[in-house]
DNA sequence: GGTAAACATGTGATCGATTCCACAACCTAT
DNA sequence: ATAGGTTGTGGAATCGATCACATGTTTACC
């Protein structure tokens, strides 16, 4: 592999004066330069960014850690990291944390190894160990998704996007609202949507039957045994259900639609996460949905706030959402 | 940032002796390397992967080139990577094409300048420039998705898979049989798909309309449209579909249940690629399903084959394929 | 008791870049 | 003529690791 050695010598120059040409900086004579640059072009000569990196302390690298790829909303908002942190002329170091908090902080560990710039986290939970290794890390970061006290973080405004589907639904004259949520350890899936849904009915004035709210996981069979649990203990059948995930929202209605029921006439799903599949159920479920691609920019700009000015800086940014109740692909 | 330096002074001992205890090699006396042990347990240190890499001239690293990260089928192969990579002790440095071909090119000599130790390419065509840039390459690679002569690939059995689902159309006994493809610069979705639903058809001995057979983009505005002109044009009105993609099929079967047909007694709708859509539809989708993650991860195993032997060596591995055309769900 | 092998540790070069500093021309103002 | 600025260039240290080699100390065996 070419090296800045091998240039100097070809063009007749010390590497010293190979390294201003390549930087633009000091001075170098015009034909010194054009000779540097010609040996440059005739061999392909790439500068290693290793040797750089090692002698300027940076890396031009961010570090991202996710929690599996393969859904749609961490793979909108790394599309959207991906495209900013392009534009500032840095790349991205992938790990993928599998859903284990343990695989997170031992990713952020390994990111310090490589000495990347900074860390975007794409955060599933406030974990004690999660918050404390992210105060351990000597280099900027940013959390999406989660809000943490100490670190810079992207949040979608959950409470008011949970609120805002749930009295649609109230405004459509729905009465009987079931609720499938998740566990409230995730602070902000878990716990803000279904504080929402509480403060929507109490402040409409519906008392909620205990059996309409259910609590179920992330994915689809557990929506389905979760509206199950609902038809069975229930005394009055709800008239709509608001699931915390698309996901979750479509399992509940294979169900409600499996037993017969008609909709969305008779019982109304809604969701969230303005997902692909809310809209290409038949009928599409009720939905909101947050940019995550902004997000996913957003992150990068808070990251780069902190890389350019050399301060751990702690900012928020909040994401708004959109109502989708019509069939998007009209 | 500790160095091994601090934990050479630290301990008492050179730094040759910290390297030593470090890589487990060479001779280190008990109480040296308890010594060592220690002082890197308080301080926390790691090892800079990029004095490593300089000085080792292997990074550790491969690079991923794809082309827009949030598709199903690109993070699947992704996750895929992801966990085969993590297994070898490798990582990942993400490079995002945005589908432009000049990207793929571009990003190869990036992550060439990277030093990393090989790459794999998710492709989406076979332009004579990539395949050039892919020849010029100095370090392993293996593609994905596309069959490149000089390099390593992943192949999915798309005229296997796509024959086999028409076929399946066939023994539904369907008889006109209508087709959504995509261009034929894309040898694996447009050409080869084509080829297999002619032959299918022809081999039963059915000769299609040509108001049957339709071209599409990627996205699902496109599909419905394809199957619009397929409706206005055709003298005989298809009693299935077969299109190339998921997303294409479910574009399909929105018009045809638009526009009254009864799904899928009336026309039947098939897609390829096994996605959620399918599933969460209603009705489901016929669809074939890739192994995505397996794919990725094969495409891991040729690649750290030819980093491990230090030879360029060409092998091809094919992807096989699933039927789906039961609800999955249930 | 002497010599060779095994054990233990350190010195200095090296990887490929950047950058401080010294030095040499050459010009210009006093 | 001399001091001082501008321009152009290279030597050598540096970043944080590895490793070949040198050197010193034990242990083992005849």
């Amino acid at each position: 592999m070419v090296t800045i050695n091998d240039i100097a010598r070809q063009a007749g120059v010390s590497r010293t004066t190979v390294s201003r040409v390549l930087n633009a900086s000091g001075y170098v004579s015009h034909e010194a330069r054009k000779a540097v640059e010609q040996v440059i072009k005739d061999t392909g000569y790439v500068p290693s960014e290793h040797a750089k990196s090692l002698r300027l302390k940076r890396t031009k690298a961010v570090g991202v850690i996710i929690p599996r790829i393969s859904t749609e909303t961490t793979s909108r908002i790394v599309d959207g990291i991906s495209r900013a942190v392009e534009e500032a002329g840095y790349h991205i170091l992938l790990a993928n944390s599998n859903l284990q908090p343990e695989k997170e902080i031992e990713h952020m560990q390994f990111l310090e190894s490589r000495r990347v710039d900074g860390i975007i986290l794409l955060a599933t939970n406030r974990e004690a160990r999660v918050t404390e290794a992210l105060q351990n890390l000597k280099i900027p970061a940013a959390v999406v998704g989660q809000d943490f006290e100490d670190a810079s973080s992207v949040i979608f405004k959950d409470y008011e996007a949970a609120g805002a589907v749930v009295r649609q639904l109230i405004a459509a004259g729905k009465t009987r609202i079931g609720f499938i949520g998740v566990d409230d350890s995730d602070e902000a899936v878990g716990r803000r949507r279904r504080l929402a849904y509480e403060d929507a009915l109490h402040e409409a004035g519906i008392t909620p039957e205990a059996a309409w709210v259910q609590t179920a996981g992330f994915d689809l069979p557990s929506g389905e045994k979760a509206a199950e649990r609902m038809l069975q203990e229930c005394v009055e059948v709800p008239d709509a259900v608001f699931a915390v995930t698309d996901r979750l929202a479509a399992g509940a209605q294979h169900v409600f639609q499996q037993r017969g029921y008609r909709i969305p006439e008779e019982v109304q799903i809604a969701g969230m996460g303005g997902t692909e599949i809310a809209a290409y159920m038949s009928p599409p479920l009720w939905t909101a949905d947050y940019q995550y691609e902004e997000a996913g920019e957003e992150a990068v700009r808070l990251l780069m706030e902190q890389i350019q000015s050399g301060k751990k800086k702690v900012e928020k940014s909040r994401i708004s959402y959109r109502l989708l109740n019509t069939d998007r692909l009209s």
